[in-house]
DNA sequence: AAACATTTGTGCGTATGTATG
DNA sequence: TCATACATACGCACAAATGTT
């Protein structure tokens, strides 16, 4: 590890060093239980005073990634790891599993002039757009913040089955469209805004991950485009592959 | 936008606006060509100090993403957005189009104890791995880092050959090995880490993709194990479906 | 051409926060 | 706890380039 005292960057050295050892906690090079190396032998390894090692751990551990025992050592604590499956049929409520999922609607407004890739997916010609602002939970905890947008006329009243139901799917289901795929997914990381840290909890900084999608129905209509944030120390999103189909090269 | 300024969260403001601006230009709210707003509006914007916007800009301007011209105004520069495509037989080399991707061998080792994981996916039963490191560029721009582990019995030499090639496809292709597909890839987000950012040429504190992936043979015998960081701040990962197969309800 | 407002660039001083010893 | 060094943020004045009237 180089020094990582003294740079221009922007980073306090204890926010460096917090987010390298979180990397080795969700990478799994320090794994749940195990103890982390003493405040010394952190301080010397970075090349910064103990100080400034206390102050990293306890960031780590106001977010309750570690646990510090006084006289036995600073130990990685129990972290969910949400794996979201990405595919063809797959939805968030089907992707982690039995555990609990619940989606909550924020805000939703019909959207007179929404930006331009979205009127264009959606074939709107100008007409508004139901625009509605969710947050997922899995298990209580904040994971992820949507944005979907619609063509009201293929879905009217969407927002009002979303809110009652907390998904999407079952709020489509309610007006009669169970069958959509996905037809394309983009994924892209960046730090979280001001906004997403206070609507999903996050500690400053966080890194999100940005999915954008467009699902049509089975027809091939497109249905919705849809920009989800994940919070990345806690998602890892998983590409459904195809089954290898043998022949077809390349 | 919220107050910025006096946070002890470990980034500076001038730091956290210029990740704001970033996420407008490359969100495309700010176009290539536009102007930014005035420093003196911007400051405004952010209740801060406008020299302390300077430094946000300047931090951008630095890496080339706004080009500041005195007495005019501040434009956002060109800036290539790397599109990557993930599917079953899409490799780094085709997913860009006709520019000029090259990859370059940093190391490679045959590494005795591999990760438990990788040792798994392989079946090397306490064999070695062969690790190879190495940094892929588009039309020269440092874009990802990656990390793979393969079978030296089934892919002898192949660091001498990807150091001539400069494609591990191509270094494949060379053993007698062209046909492999993608069984899975799941991709996660984080701060680079201090090597990352000397090996691709980052500033400092820049978010990079983590994709994972496992190649295997026609037959289906596991044959490479991959890690690839790329910089988020330049590429976007597209994932491709499997075209919409009309009936098989989820 | 000339005057003016706007915008970025430069310089310096001061107060506060961060990291070290 | 205190002293020291540096980065950060703010405040202010003015220079230089640009575009408009």
């Amino acid at each position: 590890m180089t020094s990582m005292t003294r740079s221009p960057s922007g980073f306090s050295a204890w926010r460096m060093i917090a987010e390298e050892l979180r990397r080795e906690i969700v990478e799994g090079q320090l794994a749940v239980g195990a103890k982390l190396p003493s405040e010394s032998e952190l301080a010397e390894r970075f090349g910064v005073h103990r100080n400034t090692v206390r102050q990293a751990v306890a960031a780590l551990a106001a977010e309750h990634l570690v646990v510090a025992r006084r006289g036995s050592g600073t130990f990685v604590a129990e972290h969910a790891l949400v794996v979201h499956r990405i595919g063809v049929r797959t939805r968030l409520s089907n992707s982690v599993g039995a555990r609990g999922t619940s989606g909550r609607l924020l805000e939703w407004a019909l959207e007179a002039q929404p930006p331009l890739t979205v009127s264009q997916t959606l074939r709107l010609d100008g007409r508004p757009a139901l625009r509605m602002e969710s947050v997922q939970a899995v298990d209580g905890l904040p994971i992820s913040r949507a944005t979907h947008w619609f063509d009201p006329q293929l879905a009217p009243d969407l927002h009002v089955h979303y809110a009652a139901l907390g998904s999407i799917t079952l709020a489509l289901r309610e007006v009669g469209m169970a069958d959509y795929v996905r037809v394309s997914t983009s994924i892209g990381a960046r730090v979280a805004t001001v906004a997403e840290t206070a609507d999903l909890d996050l500690p400053a900084g966080t890194v999100v991950l940005v999915a954008r999608a467009v699902d049509a129905l089975a027809a091939g209509t497109p249905l919705q485009v849809g920009m989800t944030r994940f919070r990345a120390d806690r998602v890892e999103l998983d590409i459904e592959h195809p089954p290898v189909s043998a022949e077809d090269v390349p």
